[in-house]
RNA sequence: GGGCCCGUAGCAUAGCUGGUGGUGCACCCGGCUGAUAACCGGGAGGUCGUGCGUUCGAAUCGCAUCGGGCCCA
């Protein structure tokens, strides 16, 4: 063991732990160590490699990381490897930026090679930047070989998949509504869409019905550009709506709308007046024909049939009419498939109209909104705008439109219902994350657009015939080379877009554009990192993962995109247990942006207070599946914990060392602790408490980690550092490491807190890996394990857990904080004795306490007797007040005489007698409990602190013998203070003079003292003298000092002895 | 609009199988001075988001409402 003299600097500790565990290697060896255990199969949720981590993102880690080190220490052999997604739309912005591209025809003149490897590139570089962040955050995954889904056999896993899906009839090639990002030209995902507030157009819009005179059908809508697709017009069958003759500037027309809505649409339209002339049932008007009114300007509307039909999705809001556009938008063309309506969708990939949109060919439809309104002439009846929530592409912002394409799928809905029973077999924490959230969302699910119109992505491995259209799913890249008799560098595009195959039709086969979308990518992860498909055994010792966590927003993202892959390839769920995880947002509990300037980094945090602070903090703050409210002074106390928990490491090595103490080791060389165990009866009251504690802290970790309970678990363990080691035990031990002989109770004080520090440092390690390595490392013997984190789960020991003996002392302590308490308003320090606490209770638990660590509870009060009395004590006198409110009606002129009565009645004699029959007789007078109150009367001196059950009283009176002490206490601190002015070592000796002006004081000191002070303050020769005793008044100090003591002046000088 | 979670002193939180609201930080006062640019004690501070209901009794159960978060439409 070394002394430990600087005070915590978590940058030089963390620095050393990790320079030690890289030069040794030592993650790697714990996963040797562990290599025979039962396996514990992680798998980590790949971060996007874009930007730098957050405190979300390191939060993550973190989590993973503690939990990860616990199994490893329970004795699983943990598999695992850091992930990376790599793919995707995110990364083709960043670099299409980059290259100031605005669109794919930029990408194309480019070259796609040239493009992907740009993409390459900076998926690779970013990939390492955010590994070497997360080794910095003390995170043990395998960073050297991580999964990345831009590797050829990741992205053979993925195209096994999808053979899969086909082989299950799962695949499907299908025309629909897509959510479609205009600038990136492709369709995207549910989970790609963010919504937030837009303004738009809301108008209102009459179609003229086919074959009547001036009568008209009214919808609404925010999206007028989509008015050139209408091909109907939806109502709810059981609603009623209004036929009204509507009245406007002299001229009249006969207007549809549902009949609740009547006034509020005829409002907005200015009509004056209006009459409804007939109510029908919207299943009246299904069937009712109607022409479009632009009809003029789009060609194409001239041929449509558009008529009513009836839906379920309508409500009661806006008209009560629907307008229906199925080429743009999902209900739409859920109810035109079922209604065999035209799916009419005149735009582009670019968000531009095709020709056949006619007068509008060639606009941009948001930007056509304009141009159609005013196309609609007398048809428009009402225009505002409206701010509602619209969808946007997440990476472009760009608002999204739907459009009707041609895309392949996963039929999710054709495998719903064992999804939902397959989630009902997975652990979840919290339950409600399974049970409620992730089961709600499946529920809703539909099938799953898989393709994009993209370049940096894994390419669909689907060949289709140019001649017959007949397509084939590849699974491998070997199958790929045997089909086609090419082998390809890299199975990206543009590589693999050259690859043909023969079809059987004698045409040829060509790879059908798309790419997968990349939550496809990550779906397959938990067979992809352990090489399936290429390599089947790890897949088969090990799958399905034990374990994962993530945050509260993959329950969309990865918990589903993995379940639904892994019910497609393997029909079961890919994980046993989740953990969800809340979000990180910021000290007013909204989320961080950038854009708001409320953005915390880790980086910020470890900067200035550590990593281990911030893993503590972290794990600590809240529960794991709440979200995080980051708070700066938080992290401020949980440093301090972290510093106190380095200094009650620290501060018994100097004795330790000074003794040459060896805790006992075992032939091996490794530390032993039985010989603690078999001496247990031995040890102090307060050795065994803590040793109690610690393993009563071991049982509480172990209980709380199986249910994922991290912020407990940390609470409890600083916790126990602050209150039960800082606060208690080492107050408690600290003047028995001061003994100088070698006395028992001081080896057993270095043997309990060697025993509490290698217990606390495994319990610990976990959570902040660096300091417990440094600590451990210093108090570790010859024979154990290398590294902290090499250790077994530390587990309680019954042996050694006594109940009775924490329930006693947690009575002492309360004891202590009411003495403390009573002598702060007694005025008496501490350090001053006092005659006689008395402890008045009626609860055998603190009598039984007190009773058995009397000692403890005497030196504790620094008292010389501590008793405990039950029921009254005869020091205690009561004083008896008259209630003039209840004597004064009742007695009426008798009432000052009752008062007098009471006044000089003995209080404790009336208290007594009401309290036992609830009435008194006082001069002929019966008195009961309401005319009298009862005030303690304190003896002299003598003050009262409350404590658990019970009262304590604490007499400050002051006799020769206490002063005499109380002096000489004052006259060590202050030599024992100017001996560290002089920086003198703990057992270096000294000579000292003290000089006291109260002879009578000097007097008190002297006669009983002298001796107590010179082996207190190691000095071989120390004079106490009155002013006019004569001394060494000419001699040199060291150091001498002026001192005010209780209103008493000292003057003190001190030197070192010479010699020893 | 829907689902799930959260809302307790200035801040962060515990309590939530209903029975007199705990803790930490900050603040004020004090102690200790061989862990000392540390450590410890005490005090003050609360309509438990709001409203209604169930109950002898609600922070805790129910309903509604407001605010925050995630997700969905």
């Amino acid at each position: 063991m070394k002394e430990v003299t600087s005070s915590y600097d978590a940058h030089a500790v963390e620095e050393w732990a990790q320079d030690f565990w890289s030069v040794r290697d030592t993650y790697a060896e714990v996963q040797q160590l562990r290599s025979a255990g039962r396996p514990f199969f992680f798998v980590d949720g790949p971060p996007y490699t874009t930007g730098h981590i957050h405190l979300g993102t390191a939060w993550n880690k973190i989590l993973k990381d503690a939990i990860l080190r616990y199994h490893r220490m329970c004795g699983r052999s943990v598999i695992e490897r850091a992930g990376y997604d790599m793919h995707g739309l995110p990364i083709e912005v960043k670099v299409e930026h980059e290259l100031g591209f605005t669109s794919k025809k930029d990408i194309e003149e480019y070259g796609i090679a040239a493009f992907i490897e740009r993409c390459r590139t900076f998926a690779e570089t970013h990939k390492d930047i955010m590994s070497e962040q997360f080794k910095r955050l003390g995170i043990w995954l395998d960073f050297e070989n991580p999964y990345q889904t831009i590797t050829e056999d990741y992205i053979e896993a993925a195209w096994w998949t999808l053979k899969r899906a086909e082989e299950r009839g799962l695949l499907e090639r299908g025309h629909r509504v897509v959510n479609w990002c205009p600038r990136c030209e492709t369709a995207i995902a549910d989970s790609e869409v963010e919504y937030w507030d837009e303004k738009d157009p809301s108008i209102f819009v009459k179609f003229p019905v086919a074959g009547r005179e001036n009568e008209y059908l009214v919808i609404w809508t925010t999206t007028p550009w989509t008015l050139p697709a209408n091909v109907a017009v939806a109502v709810d069958a059981d609603f009623t709506y209004a036929r009204v003759l509507a009245k406007k500037d002299f001229a009249e027309e006969l207007l549809w709308i549902a009949d609740d809505l009547v006034e509020p649409v005829l409002k907005l339209g200015r009509y004056q007046d209006y009459e409804v002339l007939e109510r029908v049932p919207g299943s009246d008007l299904v069937g009712v024909e109607y022409t479009s009114p632009l009809a003029a300007q789009v060609p194409q509307q001239r041929e449509i049939r558009h008529r009513v039909v009836a839906a379920d999705f309508v409500t009661m809001e806006n008209t009560g009419l629907v307008h229906i556009a199925p080429g743009h938008g999902w209900d739409d063309y859920l109810l035109g498939i079922k209604e065999g309506l035209e799916v009419f969708c005149p735009v582009d990939g670019g968000g531009c109209f095709l020709p056949s949109a006619g007068a509008f060919a060639d606009m941009y439809v948001r930007d056509a909104n304009d141009v159609v309104i005013d196309a609609l002439g007398d048809n428009l009846i009402a225009r505002k705008t409206i701010v509602h929530r619209y969808g946007h592409c997440w990476r472009c912002k760009t608002p999204i439109i739907f459009r009707a394409t041609e895309q392949w799928f996963l039929k999710a809905t054709g495998i719903r219902d064992r999804m939902l029973e397959e989630i009902r077999d997975v652990a979840w924490h919290p339950e409600w994350a399974g049970s409620a959230r992730f089961h709600d969302f499946v529920a809703d699910s539909r099938d799953w657009c898989i393709s994009r119109q993209r370049y940096w992505g894994i390419p669909i491995p689907i060949w289709q015939c140019e001649a017959c259209s007949t397509y084939t799913v590849v699974g491998t890249i070997a199958e790929l080379a045997d089909l086609s008799g090419t082998t390809i560098p890299d199975p990206h595009r543009p590589y693999v877009d050259g690859v043909t195959l023969p079809c059987s039709c004698g045409g040829v086969m060509r790879r059908v554009e798309d790419i997968f979308d990349v939550w496809f990518d990550s779906a397959v992860a938990s067979w992809a990192t352990l090489g399936f498909p290429r390599q089947r055994e790890a897949f088969e010792k090990y799958w399905p993962a034990d374990f994962i966590t993530e945050g509260q927003d993959q329950t969309r993202g990865w918990f589903y995109s993995q379940l639904g892959a892994s019910m497609i390839a393997f029909d079961r769920s890919p994980y046993r247990s989740v953990l969800m995880h809340g979000f990180a947002l910021d000290a007013e509990g909204r989320k961080m942006s950038k854009s708001f300037g409320n953005v915390v980094t880790p980086d910020e945090v470890m900067n200035q207070y550590g990593v281990d602070v911030l893993r503590l903090y972290i794990l600590s703050a809240s529960a794991p599946w709440d979200d995080l409210k980051f708070n700066w002074d938080g992290v401020k106390t949980v440093h301090r914990a972290v510093n106190i928990l380095w200094n009650v490491y620290r501060f018994p090595l100097p004795y330790m060392i000074l003794d040459a103490f060896q805790p006992a080791t075992d032939a091996d060389g490794r530390w032993d602790a039985s010989l603690l165990r078999e001496r247990r009866r031995d040890l102090p009251e307060a050795d065994r408490w803590i040793i109690s504690r610690v393993n009563s802290l071991a049982g509480q970790v172990e209980e709380e980690m199986e249910e994922y309970q991290l912020h407990r678990v940390t609470r409890a363990l600083t916790n126990f550092v602050l209150e039960d080691l800082s606060r208690w035990y080492v107050q408690l031990v600290r003047s028995r490491m001061w003994l100088e002989e070698d006395a028992p109770e001081k080896r057993f004080a270095y043997e309990t807190i060697y025993y509490v520090m290698r217990r606390l440092v495994g319990l610990f390690a976990p959570f902040v890996p660096h300091i417990t390595e440094q600590i451990y490392q210093n108090l570790r013997m010859e024979g154990d394990p290398e590294s902290v984190h090499m250790l077994d789960r530390i587990e309680p020991d019954p042996l050694l857990i006594d109940t009775h003996l924490e329930a006693a002392m947690d009575v002492i302590r309360s004891f202590d904080d009411a003495v403390a308490n009573a002598r702060q308003a007694g005025k008496r320090k501490l350090r001053w004795p006092v005659e006689e606490c008395v402890v008045v209770t009626e609860s055998d638990l603190v009598r039984d306490a007190v009773g058995d660590l009397k000692p403890l509870a005497r030196a504790r009060a620094n008292s010389r007797t501590v008793t405990v009395v039950e029921g009254a004590w005869d020091r205690l006198s009561w004083q008896a007040e008259p209630v003039m409110r209840a004597i004064g009606p009742e007695f009426g002129k008798e009432g000052p005489k009752v008062k007098a009565l009471i006044e000089q009645a003995g209080g404790s004699a009336l208290k007594a007698a009401i309290e036992a029959d609830g009435k008194a007789a006082l001069g002929g007078y019966e008195l009961t409990a309401r005319h009298v109150t009862f005030t303690e009367s304190l003896p002299e001196g003598v003050y009262a602190a409350p404590m658990k059950d019970a009262t304590v009283y604490v007499d400050v009176t002051l006799t020769p013998d206490l002063e005499a002490e109380g002096y000489a206490r004052e006259v060590i601190r202050r030599i024992q203070e100017m001996r560290r002015q002089l920086n003198l070592n703990v057992d270096d000796f000294i000579a000292a003079d003290v000089q006291v002006e109260d002879s009578r004081v000097a007097d008190l000191i002297r006669s009983a003292w002298a001796t107590g002070i010179s082996q207190e303050v190691r000095a071989k020769d120390l004079v106490i003298r009155s002013p006019g005793e004569n001394g060494d008044q000419g001699r040199k100090w060291a150091l001498a000092k002026d001192w005010d003591v209780e209103g008493v002046s000292m003057r003190m000088g001190i030197s070192q002895a010479g010699g020893q």
